[in-house]
DNA sequence: GGATTAATCTGATCCAGATCATGGAATGAT
DNA sequence: ATCATTCCATGATCTGGATCAGATTAATCC
Protein backbone atom coordinates (compact mmCIF):
# COMPACT_ATOMS: atom_id res chain seq x y z
CA UNK A 1 0.00 0.00 0.00
CA UNK A 2 1.21 3.46 -1.16
CA UNK A 3 1.72 5.90 1.54
CA UNK A 4 -0.91 8.83 1.47
CA UNK A 5 0.51 12.32 0.61
CA UNK A 6 -1.42 14.02 3.17
CA UNK A 7 0.20 15.52 5.57
CA UNK A 8 -2.77 16.02 8.06
CA UNK A 9 -1.83 13.53 10.56
CA UNK A 10 -5.21 12.41 12.74
CA UNK A 11 -7.21 8.68 13.07
CA UNK A 12 -9.68 9.32 10.76
CA UNK A 13 -11.25 5.70 10.97
CA UNK A 14 -11.77 4.13 14.15
CA UNK A 15 -13.77 5.17 17.13
CA UNK A 16 -12.60 4.52 20.28
CA UNK A 17 -12.59 5.08 23.70
CA UNK A 18 -10.53 6.97 26.27
CA UNK A 19 -8.63 5.13 29.15
CA UNK A 20 -9.43 7.00 32.69
CA UNK A 21 -6.07 8.48 32.73
CA UNK A 22 -7.08 9.95 29.74
CA UNK A 23 -10.41 11.47 31.15
CA UNK A 24 -9.31 12.96 33.99
CA UNK A 25 -5.92 14.49 31.79
CA UNK A 26 -8.95 15.45 29.48
CA UNK A 27 -10.93 17.39 32.01
CA UNK A 28 -8.15 18.64 34.23
CA UNK A 29 -7.27 20.34 30.19
CA UNK A 30 -10.59 21.66 29.71
CA UNK A 31 -10.42 25.26 30.30
CA UNK A 32 -13.18 26.13 32.36
CA UNK A 33 -12.76 23.34 35.15
CA UNK A 34 -9.16 24.26 35.28
CA UNK A 35 -9.98 25.97 38.39
CA UNK A 36 -11.31 22.89 39.94
CA UNK A 37 -9.17 20.93 42.54
CA UNK A 38 -8.64 17.44 41.93
CA UNK A 39 -10.95 15.81 44.01
CA UNK A 40 -13.58 18.03 42.18
CA UNK A 41 -12.61 16.61 39.30
CA UNK A 42 -12.59 13.49 39.90
CA UNK A 43 -15.81 13.71 41.42
CA UNK A 44 -17.45 15.92 38.32
CA UNK A 45 -15.93 12.63 36.40
CA UNK A 46 -18.29 10.34 37.68
CA UNK A 47 -20.89 11.99 36.16
CA UNK A 48 -19.81 12.20 33.04
CA UNK A 49 -20.07 9.14 30.42
CA UNK A 50 -18.29 8.44 27.52
CA UNK A 51 -18.79 7.75 23.72
CA UNK A 52 -16.90 6.60 20.95
CA UNK A 53 -17.31 7.55 17.00
CA UNK A 54 -15.98 6.86 13.90
CA UNK A 55 -15.24 9.26 10.74
CA UNK A 56 -18.27 10.45 9.58
CA UNK A 57 -20.91 9.55 12.85
CA UNK A 58 -23.32 11.77 13.59
CA UNK A 59 -22.90 12.44 17.35
CA UNK A 60 -26.25 14.39 16.87
CA UNK A 61 -28.86 15.84 14.82
CA UNK A 62 -30.64 19.16 15.01
CA UNK A 63 -34.18 18.65 16.65
CA UNK A 64 -32.93 15.63 18.59
CA UNK A 65 -33.98 16.24 22.19
CA UNK A 66 -31.10 17.49 23.87
CA UNK A 67 -30.26 16.10 27.17
CA UNK A 68 -26.10 16.21 26.77
CA UNK A 69 -23.62 18.25 27.09
CA UNK A 70 -20.42 16.92 25.10
CA UNK A 71 -17.15 17.39 25.75
CA UNK A 72 -14.44 16.47 23.28
CA UNK A 73 -11.83 14.04 24.48
CA UNK A 74 -9.90 13.28 21.16
CA UNK A 75 -10.98 14.08 17.47
CA UNK A 76 -12.73 16.97 15.63
CA UNK A 77 -16.44 17.30 15.42
CA UNK A 78 -18.33 19.61 12.88
CA UNK A 79 -21.40 21.70 14.11
CA UNK A 80 -23.70 21.98 10.87
CA UNK A 81 -26.91 23.27 9.86
CA UNK A 82 -29.02 21.54 6.95
CA UNK A 83 -30.94 23.45 4.71
CA UNK A 84 -34.18 22.87 2.66
CA UNK A 85 -32.23 23.47 -0.10
CA UNK A 86 -29.78 20.24 0.61
CA UNK A 87 -26.74 22.76 1.25
CA UNK A 88 -25.28 22.64 4.36
CA UNK A 89 -23.66 25.49 6.56
CA UNK A 90 -21.25 24.41 8.45
CA UNK A 91 -21.15 27.07 12.15
CA UNK A 92 -18.27 25.59 14.11
CA UNK A 93 -15.46 22.94 13.92
CA UNK A 94 -14.69 21.84 17.82
CA UNK A 95 -11.14 20.24 19.37
CA UNK A 96 -10.81 18.37 22.39
CA UNK A 97 -11.60 20.19 25.27
CA UNK A 98 -14.34 22.12 24.07
CA UNK A 99 -17.99 21.71 24.27
CA UNK A 100 -21.00 21.73 22.89
CA UNK A 101 -24.53 20.55 22.90
CA UNK A 102 -27.41 20.60 25.71
CA UNK A 103 -26.57 24.14 27.67
CA UNK A 104 -29.49 25.85 27.66
CA UNK A 105 -32.97 25.17 29.23
CA UNK A 106 -34.14 28.48 28.35
CA UNK A 107 -33.63 27.83 24.40
CA UNK A 108 -36.00 24.74 24.25
CA UNK A 109 -35.10 21.40 24.50
CA UNK A 110 -33.94 20.10 20.89
CA UNK A 111 -30.30 21.10 19.61
CA UNK A 112 -30.57 23.31 17.28
CA UNK A 113 -27.38 22.08 15.04
CA UNK A 114 -25.75 18.26 13.74
CA UNK A 115 -22.73 17.40 15.39
CA UNK A 116 -20.82 15.29 13.13
CA UNK A 117 -17.12 13.59 13.86
CA UNK A 118 -14.45 14.16 11.29
CA UNK A 119 -12.21 11.83 12.88
CA UNK A 120 -12.40 9.24 15.34
CA UNK A 121 -13.88 10.23 18.22
CA UNK A 122 -13.83 10.42 22.17
CA UNK A 123 -16.38 12.36 23.74
CA UNK A 124 -17.38 13.19 27.26
CA UNK A 125 -21.15 13.06 27.97
CA UNK A 126 -22.87 15.00 31.09
CA UNK A 127 -26.79 15.16 31.51
CA UNK A 128 -27.68 19.06 30.82
CA UNK A 129 -28.95 19.29 34.61
CA UNK A 130 -25.94 18.01 36.13
CA UNK A 131 -23.86 20.18 34.27
CA UNK A 132 -25.86 23.13 35.26
CA UNK A 133 -25.14 21.74 38.75
CA UNK A 134 -21.97 22.13 38.35
CA UNK A 135 -22.26 25.29 36.91
CA UNK A 136 -24.31 26.73 39.96
CA UNK A 137 -22.11 25.00 42.32
CA UNK A 138 -18.57 26.60 41.47
CA UNK A 139 -19.52 30.01 40.68
CA UNK A 140 -16.15 30.73 38.93
CA UNK A 141 -16.86 27.53 36.44
CA UNK A 142 -20.01 29.39 35.30
CA UNK A 143 -18.46 32.22 34.60
CA UNK A 144 -16.08 30.75 32.53
CA UNK A 145 -18.33 28.93 30.66
CA UNK A 146 -20.34 32.28 29.85
CA UNK A 147 -17.05 33.55 29.12
CA UNK A 148 -16.79 31.08 26.32
CA UNK A 149 -20.44 31.46 25.13
CA UNK A 150 -19.71 35.50 25.17
CA UNK A 151 -16.41 34.27 22.48
CA UNK A 152 -18.66 32.36 20.79
CA UNK A 153 -21.74 34.92 20.27
CA UNK A 154 -18.80 37.58 19.32
CA UNK A 155 -17.23 34.75 17.02
CA UNK A 156 -20.20 34.59 15.13
CA UNK A 157 -21.02 38.21 15.07
CA UNK A 158 -17.81 38.32 13.01
CA UNK A 159 -19.21 35.83 10.71
CA UNK A 160 -22.39 38.04 10.26
CA UNK A 161 -20.62 40.57 9.52
CA UNK A 162 -17.98 38.42 6.79
CA UNK A 163 -21.34 37.19 5.01
CA UNK A 164 -22.84 40.64 4.91
CA UNK A 165 -20.06 42.68 3.20
CA UNK A 166 -17.47 40.40 2.23
CA UNK A 167 -16.59 39.21 -1.06
CA UNK A 168 -15.76 35.23 -1.64
CA UNK A 169 -11.89 35.25 -1.81
CA UNK A 170 -11.99 37.49 1.54
CA UNK A 171 -14.01 35.42 3.13
CA UNK A 172 -12.05 32.45 2.36
CA UNK A 173 -9.39 33.77 3.26
CA UNK A 174 -10.92 35.08 6.55
CA UNK A 175 -11.90 31.30 6.97
CA UNK A 176 -8.59 30.34 6.71
CA UNK A 177 -6.92 32.57 8.87
CA UNK A 178 -9.48 31.73 11.52
CA UNK A 179 -8.38 28.04 10.87
CA UNK A 180 -4.50 28.51 11.12
CA UNK A 181 -5.50 29.63 14.36
CA UNK A 182 -7.81 27.28 15.63
CA UNK A 183 -6.43 24.17 13.97
CA UNK A 184 -2.96 24.92 12.72
CA UNK A 185 0.05 23.45 13.17
CA UNK A 186 3.84 24.14 12.62
CA UNK A 187 4.96 21.66 9.58
CA UNK A 188 7.47 21.90 6.40
CA UNK A 189 4.51 22.54 4.10
CA UNK A 190 3.35 25.67 6.43
CA UNK A 191 1.13 26.06 9.05
CA UNK A 192 -0.64 22.93 8.44
CA UNK A 193 -4.76 23.08 9.35
CA UNK A 194 -4.53 19.89 11.37
CA UNK A 195 -8.13 18.69 9.96
CA UNK A 196 -9.21 16.89 6.74
CA UNK A 197 -10.82 19.67 5.39
CA UNK A 198 -12.27 19.23 1.89
CA UNK A 199 -13.54 22.12 -0.39
CA UNK A 200 -17.29 21.38 0.41
CA UNK A 201 -17.09 22.22 3.84
CA UNK A 202 -14.53 24.78 3.09
CA UNK A 203 -17.37 26.16 0.92
CA UNK A 204 -19.96 25.16 3.51
CA UNK A 205 -18.01 27.53 5.88
CA UNK A 206 -17.87 30.81 4.03
CA UNK A 207 -21.22 30.54 2.21
CA UNK A 208 -19.80 29.84 -0.92
CA UNK A 209 -19.36 26.82 -3.92
CA UNK A 210 -16.46 24.04 -4.23
CA UNK A 211 -16.03 25.07 -7.74
CA UNK A 212 -15.30 29.08 -6.28
CA UNK A 213 -13.63 27.83 -3.22
CA UNK A 214 -11.76 25.58 -6.00
CA UNK A 215 -10.50 28.83 -8.11
CA UNK A 216 -9.90 30.90 -4.62
CA UNK A 217 -7.78 28.29 -3.25
CA UNK A 218 -5.60 27.68 -6.65
CA UNK A 219 -4.87 31.94 -6.66
CA UNK A 220 -4.19 31.54 -2.98
CA UNK A 221 -1.66 28.77 -4.12
CA UNK A 222 -0.42 30.54 -7.51
CA UNK A 223 0.29 33.50 -5.14
CA UNK A 224 2.59 31.44 -2.65
CA UNK A 225 0.26 31.90 -0.05
CA UNK A 226 -0.92 28.37 1.25
CA UNK A 227 0.28 24.68 0.06
CA UNK A 228 -2.74 22.72 -0.28
CA UNK A 229 -3.51 19.52 -1.63
CA UNK A 230 -6.20 16.40 -1.58
CA UNK A 231 -8.31 17.32 1.98
CA UNK A 232 -5.44 19.99 3.47
CA UNK A 233 -3.99 23.02 3.10
CA UNK A 234 -1.55 25.27 5.31
CA UNK A 235 -1.31 28.71 5.10
CA UNK A 236 2.52 30.09 4.80
CA UNK A 237 2.04 33.92 4.37
CA UNK A 238 -0.05 34.91 6.82
CA UNK A 239 0.32 38.91 6.73
CA UNK A 240 -1.05 38.39 2.57
CA UNK A 241 -4.04 36.22 4.16
CA UNK A 242 -4.83 38.96 6.62
CA UNK A 243 -3.99 41.92 3.98
CA UNK A 244 -6.96 40.12 1.78
CA UNK A 245 -9.13 39.44 4.41
CA UNK A 246 -8.93 43.37 5.47
CA UNK A 247 -8.14 42.44 9.21
CA UNK A 248 -6.16 45.72 9.94
CA UNK A 249 -6.25 45.01 13.56
CA UNK B 1 -48.70 71.58 12.15
CA UNK B 2 -49.89 68.68 10.42
CA UNK B 3 -49.98 65.04 12.03
CA UNK B 4 -47.54 63.02 11.59
CA UNK B 5 -48.58 59.83 9.44
CA UNK B 6 -46.53 57.00 10.75
CA UNK B 7 -48.72 55.19 13.48
CA UNK B 8 -45.11 54.22 15.55
CA UNK B 9 -45.40 55.71 18.91
CA UNK B 10 -42.50 56.11 20.01
CA UNK B 11 -40.52 59.20 21.97
CA UNK B 12 -37.52 59.87 19.12
CA UNK B 13 -35.63 63.19 20.12
CA UNK B 14 -35.34 64.39 23.47
CA UNK B 15 -33.07 62.38 26.08
CA UNK B 16 -34.11 61.89 29.56
CA UNK B 17 -33.48 60.41 32.39
CA UNK B 18 -35.60 57.92 34.78
CA UNK B 19 -37.26 58.50 38.15
CA UNK B 20 -36.09 56.15 40.76
CA UNK B 21 -39.32 54.07 40.38
CA UNK B 22 -39.16 53.24 37.44
CA UNK B 23 -34.82 52.47 37.82
CA UNK B 24 -36.46 49.48 40.49
CA UNK B 25 -39.25 48.91 38.19
CA UNK B 26 -37.17 48.28 35.22
CA UNK B 27 -34.08 45.81 37.43
CA UNK B 28 -37.22 44.11 39.08
CA UNK B 29 -38.77 43.41 35.21
CA UNK B 30 -34.77 42.60 33.89
CA UNK B 31 -35.18 38.87 33.36
CA UNK B 32 -32.64 37.72 35.04
CA UNK B 33 -32.98 39.83 38.40
CA UNK B 34 -36.43 38.58 38.56
CA UNK B 35 -35.98 35.66 41.03
CA UNK B 36 -34.34 38.58 43.58
CA UNK B 37 -35.90 39.54 46.73
CA UNK B 38 -36.50 43.27 46.61
CA UNK B 39 -33.95 44.18 49.07
CA UNK B 40 -31.16 42.55 46.84
CA UNK B 41 -32.46 44.46 43.24
CA UNK B 42 -32.43 47.48 45.82
CA UNK B 43 -28.75 46.94 46.92
CA UNK B 44 -28.05 45.79 43.09
CA UNK B 45 -29.61 49.37 42.13
CA UNK B 46 -26.87 51.55 44.14
CA UNK B 47 -24.36 50.26 41.64
CA UNK B 48 -26.08 51.23 38.52
CA UNK B 49 -25.69 54.27 36.93
CA UNK B 50 -28.43 56.29 34.58
CA UNK B 51 -27.41 57.87 31.20
CA UNK B 52 -29.57 59.05 29.02
CA UNK B 53 -29.28 59.53 25.21
CA UNK B 54 -31.58 61.63 22.07
CA UNK B 55 -32.27 59.66 18.90
CA UNK B 56 -28.72 59.04 16.98
CA UNK B 57 -26.87 59.13 19.93
CA UNK B 58 -24.08 56.45 19.99
CA UNK B 59 -23.95 54.52 23.55
CA UNK B 60 -20.39 53.44 23.03
CA UNK B 61 -18.28 52.95 19.74
CA UNK B 62 -16.68 49.67 18.73
CA UNK B 63 -12.67 49.72 19.79
CA UNK B 64 -13.45 51.44 22.97
CA UNK B 65 -12.82 50.08 26.24
CA UNK B 66 -15.46 47.84 27.63
CA UNK B 67 -16.18 49.08 30.60
CA UNK B 68 -19.91 48.60 31.52
CA UNK B 69 -22.54 46.57 30.65
CA UNK B 70 -25.64 48.21 29.95
CA UNK B 71 -29.33 47.43 30.55
CA UNK B 72 -31.88 49.44 28.71
CA UNK B 73 -34.82 50.78 31.02
CA UNK B 74 -36.47 52.75 28.26
CA UNK B 75 -36.19 53.43 24.11
CA UNK B 76 -34.22 51.30 21.46
CA UNK B 77 -30.93 50.64 20.96
CA UNK B 78 -29.31 48.95 18.00
CA UNK B 79 -25.63 47.22 17.71
CA UNK B 80 -24.08 47.44 14.28
CA UNK B 81 -20.47 47.11 13.24
CA UNK B 82 -18.73 49.11 11.10
CA UNK B 83 -17.38 47.65 7.40
CA UNK B 84 -14.51 49.00 6.23
CA UNK B 85 -16.25 49.59 2.92
CA UNK B 86 -18.75 52.09 5.23
CA UNK B 87 -21.40 49.36 4.73
CA UNK B 88 -22.87 48.63 8.55
CA UNK B 89 -23.74 45.68 9.49
CA UNK B 90 -26.97 45.46 12.37
CA UNK B 91 -26.77 42.97 14.33
CA UNK B 92 -29.26 43.10 16.90
CA UNK B 93 -32.11 45.61 18.00
CA UNK B 94 -32.55 46.29 21.79
CA UNK B 95 -35.54 46.69 24.03
CA UNK B 96 -36.09 47.72 27.55
CA UNK B 97 -35.06 45.05 29.92
CA UNK B 98 -32.35 43.59 27.18
CA UNK B 99 -28.74 43.90 28.27
CA UNK B 100 -25.55 44.73 26.22
CA UNK B 101 -21.86 46.06 26.14
CA UNK B 102 -18.90 44.85 28.16
CA UNK B 103 -19.86 41.78 29.89
CA UNK B 104 -16.63 39.20 29.55
CA UNK B 105 -13.32 39.84 30.90
CA UNK B 106 -12.16 37.36 28.90
CA UNK B 107 -12.87 38.43 25.03
CA UNK B 108 -10.64 41.63 25.52
CA UNK B 109 -11.14 44.62 27.13
CA UNK B 110 -13.24 46.30 24.27
CA UNK B 111 -16.29 46.40 22.48
CA UNK B 112 -17.10 44.60 19.19
CA UNK B 113 -20.08 46.80 18.27
CA UNK B 114 -20.91 50.11 18.22
CA UNK B 115 -24.12 50.57 20.14
CA UNK B 116 -26.55 53.48 18.82
CA UNK B 117 -30.16 54.95 20.01
CA UNK B 118 -32.62 54.89 17.48
CA UNK B 119 -35.09 56.53 19.82
CA UNK B 120 -34.59 58.32 23.18
CA UNK B 121 -32.96 56.31 25.55
CA UNK B 122 -32.48 56.12 29.05
CA UNK B 123 -29.90 53.42 30.06
CA UNK B 124 -28.72 52.17 33.14
CA UNK B 125 -24.92 51.19 33.80
CA UNK B 126 -23.08 49.16 35.58
CA UNK B 127 -19.31 48.53 36.04
CA UNK B 128 -18.11 45.24 34.17
CA UNK B 129 -16.45 43.88 37.50
CA UNK B 130 -19.40 44.94 39.62
CA UNK B 131 -21.68 43.14 37.26
CA UNK B 132 -19.44 40.24 37.20
CA UNK B 133 -19.75 40.10 41.24
CA UNK B 134 -23.44 39.64 41.42
CA UNK B 135 -23.66 36.77 38.84
CA UNK B 136 -20.77 34.88 41.11
CA UNK B 137 -22.55 36.23 44.13
CA UNK B 138 -26.10 34.70 42.90
CA UNK B 139 -25.33 31.76 40.49
CA UNK B 140 -28.96 31.50 39.84
CA UNK B 141 -28.66 35.23 38.34
CA UNK B 142 -25.79 34.09 36.36
CA UNK B 143 -27.50 30.59 35.08
CA UNK B 144 -30.11 33.03 33.48
CA UNK B 145 -27.74 35.50 32.10
CA UNK B 146 -25.54 32.14 30.71
CA UNK B 147 -28.91 31.19 29.18
CA UNK B 148 -29.53 34.80 27.61
CA UNK B 149 -26.25 34.77 25.92
CA UNK B 150 -26.64 31.03 24.60
CA UNK B 151 -30.02 32.28 23.26
CA UNK B 152 -27.97 35.22 21.01
CA UNK B 153 -25.92 32.67 20.04
CA UNK B 154 -28.60 30.52 18.54
CA UNK B 155 -30.09 33.04 16.89
CA UNK B 156 -26.57 34.56 15.38
CA UNK B 157 -26.70 30.84 14.03
CA UNK B 158 -29.50 31.00 12.69
CA UNK B 159 -28.88 34.51 11.49
CA UNK B 160 -26.07 32.89 9.68
CA UNK B 161 -27.30 30.22 7.90
CA UNK B 162 -30.22 32.69 6.71
CA UNK B 163 -27.36 34.75 4.88
CA UNK B 164 -25.45 31.39 3.88
CA UNK B 165 -28.41 29.60 2.28
CA UNK B 166 -31.41 32.16 1.61
CA UNK B 167 -32.04 34.25 -0.91
CA UNK B 168 -32.59 38.31 -0.45
CA UNK B 169 -36.97 38.22 -0.05
CA UNK B 170 -36.49 35.05 2.11
CA UNK B 171 -33.71 37.21 4.39
CA UNK B 172 -36.16 40.04 4.33
CA UNK B 173 -39.66 37.73 5.09
CA UNK B 174 -37.29 36.24 8.07
CA UNK B 175 -35.84 39.30 9.66
CA UNK B 176 -39.53 40.91 9.41
CA UNK B 177 -41.11 38.39 11.00
CA UNK B 178 -38.55 38.20 13.60
CA UNK B 179 -38.59 42.05 14.29
CA UNK B 180 -42.56 41.44 14.34
CA UNK B 181 -42.02 38.78 17.02
CA UNK B 182 -39.79 40.89 19.11
CA UNK B 183 -41.09 44.20 18.84
CA UNK B 184 -45.15 43.91 17.22
CA UNK B 185 -47.68 45.42 18.88
CA UNK B 186 -51.49 44.71 17.11
CA UNK B 187 -52.74 47.92 15.49
CA UNK B 188 -55.16 49.00 13.26
CA UNK B 189 -52.77 48.69 10.52
CA UNK B 190 -51.80 45.30 11.68
CA UNK B 191 -48.78 43.66 14.09
CA UNK B 192 -46.76 47.12 13.88
CA UNK B 193 -43.21 47.03 14.49
CA UNK B 194 -42.93 49.40 17.52
CA UNK B 195 -39.36 50.68 16.29
CA UNK B 196 -38.73 53.56 13.38
CA UNK B 197 -37.34 51.46 10.42
CA UNK B 198 -35.92 52.68 7.82
CA UNK B 199 -34.96 50.54 4.78
CA UNK B 200 -31.24 51.15 4.95
CA UNK B 201 -31.99 49.47 8.40
CA UNK B 202 -32.89 46.49 7.12
CA UNK B 203 -30.94 46.35 4.74
CA UNK B 204 -28.25 46.32 7.20
CA UNK B 205 -29.71 43.98 8.65
CA UNK B 206 -30.33 41.37 5.83
CA UNK B 207 -27.17 42.06 3.91
CA UNK B 208 -29.14 43.81 0.89
CA UNK B 209 -29.09 47.22 -0.58
CA UNK B 210 -31.92 49.65 0.02
CA UNK B 211 -33.01 49.20 -3.15
CA UNK B 212 -33.78 45.65 -2.93
CA UNK B 213 -35.28 45.94 0.13
CA UNK B 214 -37.18 48.65 -1.40
CA UNK B 215 -38.68 46.28 -4.10
CA UNK B 216 -39.22 43.15 -1.86
CA UNK B 217 -41.25 45.08 0.82
CA UNK B 218 -43.47 47.03 -1.89
CA UNK B 219 -43.72 43.74 -3.71
CA UNK B 220 -44.68 41.95 0.10
CA UNK B 221 -47.18 45.24 0.32
CA UNK B 222 -48.95 44.92 -3.03
CA UNK B 223 -49.27 41.03 -1.99
CA UNK B 224 -51.43 42.55 0.93
CA UNK B 225 -48.36 40.45 3.63
CA UNK B 226 -47.51 43.79 5.13
CA UNK B 227 -48.91 47.51 5.37
CA UNK B 228 -45.35 50.15 5.07
CA UNK B 229 -45.04 53.33 5.02
CA UNK B 230 -41.85 56.04 5.39
CA UNK B 231 -39.80 54.15 8.46
CA UNK B 232 -42.86 51.76 9.39
CA UNK B 233 -43.54 48.37 8.33
CA UNK B 234 -46.69 46.39 9.92
CA UNK B 235 -47.39 42.47 9.28
CA UNK B 236 -50.83 41.37 8.32
CA UNK B 237 -50.12 38.45 7.01
CA UNK B 238 -47.78 36.13 9.53
CA UNK B 239 -48.13 33.04 7.95
CA UNK B 240 -47.55 33.90 4.13
CA UNK B 241 -44.23 35.80 5.36
CA UNK B 242 -43.19 32.30 7.38
CA UNK B 243 -43.99 30.28 4.15
CA UNK B 244 -41.82 32.68 2.12
CA UNK B 245 -39.22 32.34 4.70
CA UNK B 246 -39.23 28.66 4.53
CA UNK B 247 -40.07 28.20 8.40
CA UNK B 248 -41.60 25.26 8.54
CA UNK B 249 -41.36 24.56 12.39
C1' DG C 1 -49.54 76.58 2.10
C1' DG C 2 -45.14 76.26 -0.31
C1' DA C 3 -40.27 75.23 0.01
C1' DT C 4 -36.83 72.10 1.67
C1' DT C 5 -35.09 67.82 3.02
C1' DA C 6 -34.91 63.02 3.53
C1' DA C 7 -36.89 58.68 2.61
C1' DT C 8 -38.63 55.79 -0.84
C1' DC C 9 -39.62 53.83 -5.35
C1' DT C 10 -38.43 52.22 -9.88
C1' DG C 11 -35.95 51.51 -14.16
C1' DA C 12 -31.50 50.23 -16.64
C1' DT C 13 -27.21 48.16 -16.50
C1' DC C 14 -23.58 45.32 -14.77
C1' DC C 15 -20.94 41.77 -12.43
C1' DA C 16 -19.44 38.35 -8.75
C1' DG C 17 -20.20 34.17 -8.18
C1' DA C 18 -23.55 30.22 -8.85
C1' DT C 19 -24.45 26.64 -11.95
C1' DC C 20 -23.46 23.38 -15.49
C1' DA C 21 -20.15 20.47 -17.66
C1' DT C 22 -15.88 17.94 -18.18
C1' DG C 23 -11.32 16.29 -17.50
C1' DG C 24 -7.69 15.03 -14.32
C1' DA C 25 -5.45 13.30 -10.07
C1' DA C 26 -5.23 11.14 -5.48
C1' DT C 27 -7.02 7.41 -2.68
C1' DG C 28 -8.80 2.86 -1.36
C1' DA C 29 -10.32 -1.71 -2.80
C1' DT C 30 -9.29 -5.95 -5.10
C1' DA D 1 -0.90 -2.96 -10.45
C1' DT D 2 -5.44 -1.93 -11.95
C1' DC D 3 -9.95 -0.26 -11.25
C1' DA D 4 -13.45 2.37 -9.05
C1' DT D 5 -14.39 6.15 -6.33
C1' DT D 6 -13.96 10.51 -4.58
C1' DC D 7 -12.02 14.91 -4.64
C1' DC D 8 -10.31 18.68 -7.22
C1' DA D 9 -9.43 22.07 -11.20
C1' DT D 10 -11.12 24.78 -14.75
C1' DG D 11 -13.82 26.43 -18.68
C1' DA D 12 -18.50 28.28 -20.30
C1' DT D 13 -22.78 30.16 -19.28
C1' DC D 14 -26.32 32.27 -16.57
C1' DT D 15 -28.58 35.11 -12.98
C1' DG D 16 -29.83 37.41 -8.45
C1' DG D 17 -29.08 41.28 -6.75
C1' DA D 18 -25.71 45.25 -6.59
C1' DT D 19 -24.92 49.55 -8.62
C1' DC D 20 -26.10 53.71 -11.00
C1' DA D 21 -29.51 57.17 -12.06
C1' DG D 22 -33.70 59.66 -11.59
C1' DA D 23 -38.40 60.32 -10.31
C1' DT D 24 -41.92 60.39 -6.27
C1' DT D 25 -43.74 61.13 -2.00
C1' DA D 26 -43.80 62.08 3.01
C1' DA D 27 -42.28 64.93 6.81
C1' DT D 28 -40.56 69.19 8.55
C1' DC D 29 -39.63 74.11 8.46
C1' DC D 30 -40.91 78.66 7.65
Amino acid sequence: MRRRKTPVEIERTEPHLCSMDLRLHILHGVPFFSALRHEQIEEINQQFHEKGFSLGDFLYYSGDPAESLYIIAEGRVKLLRHTTSGKDVLLDLLIPGEFFGGLSTASGSTYFETAQALTSVCALTISRDNFRAILTRYPDVGMQVLDLVTARLEAAHATIQQLSSQSADQRIAYTLLNLAGKLGETHEVGLLIQTPLSRDELADMTATTPETVSRVISQFQRDGYINTGREWIAVTDLSALREIAEITF
